[in-house]
DNA sequence: TTGTATGCGTTATCAG
DNA sequence: CTGATAACGCATACAA
């Protein structure tokens, strides 16, 4: 079935089929229904490569994402999704992995179909040198390039991120105010993101005077599925430093220290307070209930598709949009 | 930049060029070197759409998903995706969320896309009336049709899925024969394989005389994501009848449960004995850890992709695969 | 081994 | 309001 034969059928041109199709009002009532009705009848669709061809906007928009089954990456993709369909985009989702190579690649591939703008999920995707991050601003020159999480500083490139940094100094901060000087900070990403936050533990221990902390910040290089194993792994760490606090830059790292304490026969929060990173339904399932960093996903998200939405349509956008971050206190901290 | 600017550049004409870009050996070498060099300097990528128009394969399979934020969905996109991918097809997902129309919509708009193939993710795509399923036979006529999770008769669809009755059989036998007679069993969809785990529990609760079980038997239609919302269910269930025994279709739920009984002051599993379904991350972050059945997603993700493969490669391919799964027993179980 | 010409299914620009 | 026709960028049979 092409735009021809229902021309044929219809007894039209292909070029009134093509106005019915397209919702031009230059199309007579009658002469619309008749299409119409022969449309429905054989239940033509057109052929979205011949409507690509056309050059104008396919209203979609790609998304990139680096792994779609890690909780945080999933749900933002989520969030995303729901808010350009109802605005009439489709999306394309690509899962990238984290190999640069394979992400320049899905970032050419995608950029090749023709999308309105691309969505880059997550901090994964940008680097720390000026070479690693060229891909992106190659993007840029070609659409829009929207950032969830992280912050990158181009012409035609809009970061939507959260204060990260602070919300970890902030965290540490309380720590320490509350008398818990040994805090285990426990990271598995150096993305972006994961960068910011480490500074943020970085700088409120250096604020506050503490020396040797860095023996404390840990890097765990396993999968977040696994809670024993990352239980595991603070046991292995206990065993070389004390900790009676601990930070972790993903709830699941957080929980698997919960884990090790109650392992090694440690109360929560007595003998070790906990916080967490996302503040994801993972808090709700421990018990006691984790005390966890709320980055507002979901505002950011509503955020990132406003922004998308005006700079597509012309307006003058903010290429920066911040959001404060919380600490949402539940039963691993008695502060 | 058009494969025209290309062979111009190169100074070939573009049928040489095309045959570089699809690896034709019918090329003298210099002359590929030549139009490698144009391309790679020039940063070309083919017009995907153009490309499309040739009708032939794209190397591209639509992954079709109600929900990519959701635990099992978002980890079965992952496993499909790694394994397509590392056999050179590409991936456009889509999630439709769960309303029937919206289905049908985007399952129209991935075959216009000319995808080689069509997974459907998870089991919210197969309905109980002939009706509802005529989508899906029309779209089997255009291109296979990959079901995960889920069972349906009809040429050109491959089913790939778990003995969910079974297991669910199995499950509650067990807990039976531990001498647990009231047992809840709570559920969240209606999907085929919500209904064959239900069907598990009823057959197994009729095989031992047991009566009154269907006021047991409960639909909690809230989000898996709030544990505490799911807690609350619970409580409120055991206002209304008695159970010490739980059996949920999803671990999220189980876990729900297992806040209820802490709340209610009781010890699990000693007074409630807790059964999920899943077998995913969440089991390890409750305390005691969460029994739950194993549906063996992996290996389900991985059967399908290798009969996907056999099917486009034009092999007889097995239309039913079943996998058997397990109960993992854990902490909130003592048979 | 390379080049020429045609078709793919739309959209858009003209005429009418 | 409607129709004819030229792009759009590439793959490919057919020629050379």
């Amino acid at each position: 079935m092409t735009i021809y034969d229902i021309s044929n059928k219809a007894g039209v041109s292909i070029a009134t089929v093509s106005r019915v199709l397209n919702g031009s009002d230059k199309v007579r009532p009658d002469t619309r229904k008749r299409v119409l009705d022969i449309i429905e009848q054989y239940d033509y669709t057109p052929n979205a490569f011949a409507r690509g061809m056309g050059c104008k906007s396919l209203q979609t928009i790609g998304l990139l994402c680096a792994d779609s089954s890690d909780l945080f990456l999933a749900k933002a993709v989520y969030y995303i999704e729901q808010g350009l369909q109802s605005n009439g985009y489709a999306s394309l989702l690509c899962c990238t992995g984290y190999n640069l190579d394979t992400k320049k690649n899905y970032l050419n591939m995608i950029i090749s179909k023709k999308v309105d703008a691309i969505v880059l999920v997550g901090s994964h995707f940008i680097g720390t040198t000026e070479e690693e991050n060229q891909y992106i601003r190659d993007a840029s020159e070609k659409v829009p390039i929207m950032l969830l999480n992280a912050s990158f500083n181009h012409p035609n490139v809009y970061s939507i991120y959260c204060d990260d940094y602070t919300n970890v100094f902030e965290a540490a901060t309380s720590m320490l105010d509350a008398g818990i000087h040994d805090i285990l900070y426990l990271y598995n990403f150096d993305s972006y993101s994961g960068k910011r936050k480490l500074n943020g533990f970085q700088s409120a221990m250096q604020a506050r005077g503490i020396v040797d902390y860095e023996k404390n910040i840990q890097f765990y290089e396993g999968s977040l599925e696994n809670i024993n194993e990352i239980a595991d792994f603070a046991d292995q760490i206990s065993k070389e430093t004390t900790f009676h606090g601990v930070i972790a830059c993903e709830d699941a790292l957080a929980i698997g220290c919960m884990k090790y304490a109650q392992r090694a026969g440690l109360t929560v929060p007595e003998d070790l307070s906990v916080i967490g990173y996302n503040n994801s339904m993972l808090t709700a399932c421990c018990t006691p209930e984790l005390s966890s960093i709320d980055n507002c996903l979901k505002s950011q998200a509503h955020q990132l598709v406003q922004t998308l939405l005006g700079v597509l349509a012309g307006e003058a956008m903010p290429t920066k949009s911040v959001f404060a971050g919380k600490l949402v206190k539940r039963g691993t901290t008695k502060f």
